[in-house]
DNA sequence: CACTTTTCCCAAAACGTTTTGGAAAAAGGA
DNA sequence: TCCTTTTTCCAAAACGTTTTGGGAAAAGTG
């Protein structure tokens, strides 16, 4: 009577685990179809208000949960989404990227969604990753993050039409999905604020070559600029390489002020901070007071410095909200050109952005 | 004769996705039997060698991959492990914890298993995220990193007898597995190094209390103190919380050297190098030179730095590996407590380990 | 009352694998 | 030749859900 219920012997000791009851279990206890109970909390109409109640009651008295595996295959979903990072190769050791994989996370979470991590050495890896997971059937869409210039990645996904949502932008004319931040918008802001206080030469540390980002942020510059009645200065531009000591945000720095007609003012990303403040500081410079600084990103150090760091603040969490909330409308078969949002990027002002002594 | 076959409808414009062929379509092309074709594939005995390469050719043609959700629902797994990460409140937003990640990542995919994860806010969270995955029937296995020397989790783990393994360790009485670094014997041989080349005040200053991690730097530190014959002078040992800036690693160095007998060597986490290295440089005090420094993780800023940072080197990458391949034994029913690994840690000396001037 | 509609429930199929328990054919042994 | 063993294959069941397509009972309707 109590092992004639084919599959998991309740009663067996193999601990706590195999004590999860079952849908078959659950209709039993209940003296309905496995039907009807699943019907009754799915919220289907067609099964009355009290055994409905009555289902749910028992559902939470045994702490029942769908088998999400077996849903999965007969939804034909695989409900889980996969992200790729690749950590040697960019710059997203900080509280940026985690504050987007938070969002991310939480919003897939709420969407009853699992999100598997892929972690990549390199470009051919990232790719290798990306195809287990799509062509394994593993995922139901792809995010995409620290986007390329040219990305065979989008192309890729593009080309066996799977859902996917960039966080950022790449060169492509056929139509997708992203987020991204207005880079262009925010180095702009930046880049008047401080001609606005009277600053004359103004210089951009500009992020590492080959990805799209800095493109934007190179535009905004220039815009910005123009936009002030100031000339551009190809000398005060430079490409900081992440993982290139010989280019470090520290060098660029020394050698922007070898220049006779040296910058009173310095672009670039919060993460080269560090570079900058020690190369100011053998200068005998001081941050903000001799050398306006304005950072992209809002790192806890640019919080915790003194003077404080004033800066370009991406609300990285909401948009990993975005990214999810989209992908999802493309999972469901919504056209991805529809989902192409850029976000205004607010400007924090602190200790570092004074006008020039 | 094309239509017949049920479900997939191959020709459908659904795109690329719906091409992905079958086991029942791979076993009607081979005319076999979908049991045949899938015992081929799996190397079973009882299929002849012939027709088992005739299966694997023509599986590899038409790129036949079994849909991993149907194997699991047959096999009872969910071959994945799952992980949560709580970034708010600690100390890993460095390269340490990627590499960490990356082992584990890579040996999860090698394992055909796959790893997901969830990024929580706080401890709350955290569990809450956990037990998601556990009772939800989400994961095979969890992963914990950043134990507290007290830790609800493990507790809850073991009560339900569910398979896990810690990156470190915690206050508990029953058998557990384990993957941790010897931070006992990393400070030990970090402060006998020191007072060898005649330092006689070393500070230390520790991780954040709660966490198990510092307890053992602790330990080794007054180890390595009692080895060389050298008094504790609690004045010399600071603790500093990370997400407050009144207890930054600034702050403790400027106190540190307020003593009148302050001391000629500190050791610490990486992660505070920048606040002390601004506190030694407003005290006109030279790292290495006046100042010797030994920091536990070899961050890029160590070999980066001018001088460069003298550190203990944990293994990150293949402790993550080692941790899943543990994780997999446990699964398989292995015992947990066979499986408690301390694993030594390098050190490495670089420029900031000189003798006292 | 006879007929239609609505309400409420359920048996069976399906999702795509792997495993179980044979069974037919081929090979070996006397 | 007949029996046994080995080789090679397969039909059916199972994993735990959700969906499909009713069907019986209850409630309306004239």
């Amino acid at each position: 009577m109590f092992l004639e219920q084919s599959g998991n012997r309740i009663g067996f000791g193999e601990g706590f685990k195999s004590m999860t009851i079952n849908l078959k279990q659950l209709s039993k206890l209940l003296k309905l179809s496995p039907t009807t109970v699943s019907r009754a909390l799915a919220d289907y109409p067609d099964v009355n208000a009290k055994t409905r109640a009555r289902v749910k009651q028992m559902a939470i008295q045994h702490g029942y949960q769908p088998n999400p595996v077996a849903r999965r295959l007969q939804k034909g979903k695989t409900e889980t989404i996969g992200i790729v990072i690749t950590p040697e190769q960019n710059y997203f050791s900080d509280t940026f990227f985690i504050d987007l994989l938070s969002g991310i996370s939480n919003q897939i979470t709420r969407a009853g969604y699992e999100l598997i991590l892929g972690v990549a050495s390199d470009e051919e890896h990232e790719m290798q990753s990306m195809r287990r997971m799509v062509e394994g059937k593993r995922v139901d869409g792809m995010i995409l993050t620290l986007i390329r210039e040219q990305d065979p990645r989008v192309g890729y996904l593009l080309d066996r039409d799977f859902p996917f949502v960039l966080y950022g932008r790449t060169r492509e004319t056929r139509p997708y999905a992203f987020v991204d931040m207005d880079g262009k918008q925010a180095f702009e802001k930046a880049c008047t604020y401080l001609a606005g206080l009277g600053h004359r030469r103004i210089a951009l540390l500009n992020g590492e070559p080959g990805f799209m980002f800095p493109v934007g942020c190179r535009e905004g510059y220039e815009s910005g600029l123009f936009l002030s009645g100031l000339e551009l200065d190809p000398d005060l531009i430079r490409e900081w390489k992440h993982k290139d000591p010989s280019q470090s945000s520290y060098r660029w720095t020394l050698e922007l002020f070898k220049n006779d007609n040296p910058p009173t003012a310095i672009l670039f990303q919060t993460e080269a901070v560090n570079g900058i403040f020690k190369a100011l500081d053998e200068l005998d410079l001081q941050p903000g007071k001799d050398v306006a600084l304005i950072g992209y990103d809002d790192l806890e150090i640019a919080r915790i410095h003194r003077p404080s760091l004033s800066v370009l603040r991406p609300q990285a969490r909401e948009a990993g909200q975005r990214v999810v909330n989209i992908l999802m409308e493309v999972i469901k078969g919504e056209d991805p050109g529809k989902f192409q949002e850029i976000h205004q990027v607010e400007m924090v002002i602190r200790e570092t952005s004074l006008p020039p002594s």
